[in-house]
DNA sequence: TCTTGAGCCTGTACTCGCTACAGAGCCTAT
DNA sequence: ATAGGCTCTGTAGCGAGTACAGGCTCAAGA
């Protein structure tokens, strides 16, 4: 008879396959209300549609991008009602953006001293190390 | 009589103030075997010097620049054993550096969407955002 | 001297953002 | 009919801390 899935509905490892997410990491998003509950087939199988795989991406790209939880609840607010603007969502990326290069300023001072110590340790003993001073310091 | 603290030692939550750690966190990088057990007064109290205030302000540096316990465990070791040869500690320091030159990569390419989107928005009270259109594509 | 209050001690439970698993049910193919 | 692979639920575990309970110690003030 009918499939368990109506016409184009995903299953949840289709929806994990198409997004690159865990499939357990989908459930978990469900539960703190990331994701919204999905529809359920007959037999309580959830089924997702392009919809889910949208706002899925939205949360893996804002995740990746260093966005916590809590941060990409408030972006999908302004997603969910439309009401808020595009002021609203520059103001809460451009903190996001300062950290970000804070920290690639951080790592790019990390890297000079662990080139200048490799650089200075060309096969003599190694009486100091530089490394704990740099980052210390 | 005496304190109960030698010299120059220090509480913990003069290690803490001193490095801007938590408390707790002191406690729990002795657990984890990060920060060495440090000497106790007669009545049990945790006694630092400065060499745990530097190795502490190592740790957390390294940490915040996104090192996990077991890179920095790493790390440490180069501190510690001083008397290998610089060709061991090449080797020990090089795959630190190419993954740090990975993180710098990575946060570039998050700096620039970050950047792109940000340029792209009006900031003015329009609802419709580039930066949510970027993220949910 | 006694009391007060801040600091210390230990152990354990909680947080966040997942990830893994147990034990059950469902669906399709052979 | 049975094997296998998927689904469901609930719960436990992880890393890297953070918080707290219940008790001990210490320095300073009344």
């Amino acid at each position: 008879m009918n499939s368990h899935l109506s016409a184009k509905g995903l299953q949840r490892h289709q929806l994990a396959r198409a997004t690159g997410c865990h499939l357990e990491t989908i459930r978990y998003y469900e539960r703190i209300g990331l994701m919204p509950d999905p529809p359920r087939s007959t037999s309580g199988y959830r089924v997702y549609d392009e919809a889910h795989v949208r706002r899925l991406r939205f949360i893996l790209r804002a995740r990746e991008l260093g966005f916590g939880i809590d941060e990409i609840r408030g972006l999908l607010q302004l997603v969910d009602c439309r009401s808020q603007t595009c002021a609203e969502v520059q103001r809460r990326t451009e903190p996001h953006l300062a950290e970000v290069r804070a920290k690639i300023a951080d790592l790019q001072r990390i890297e000079t001293t662990l080139v200048t110590m490799i650089s200075q340790c060309s096969g003599k003993n190694v009486p100091e190390c530089p490394i704990l001073d740099a980052l210390a310091a």
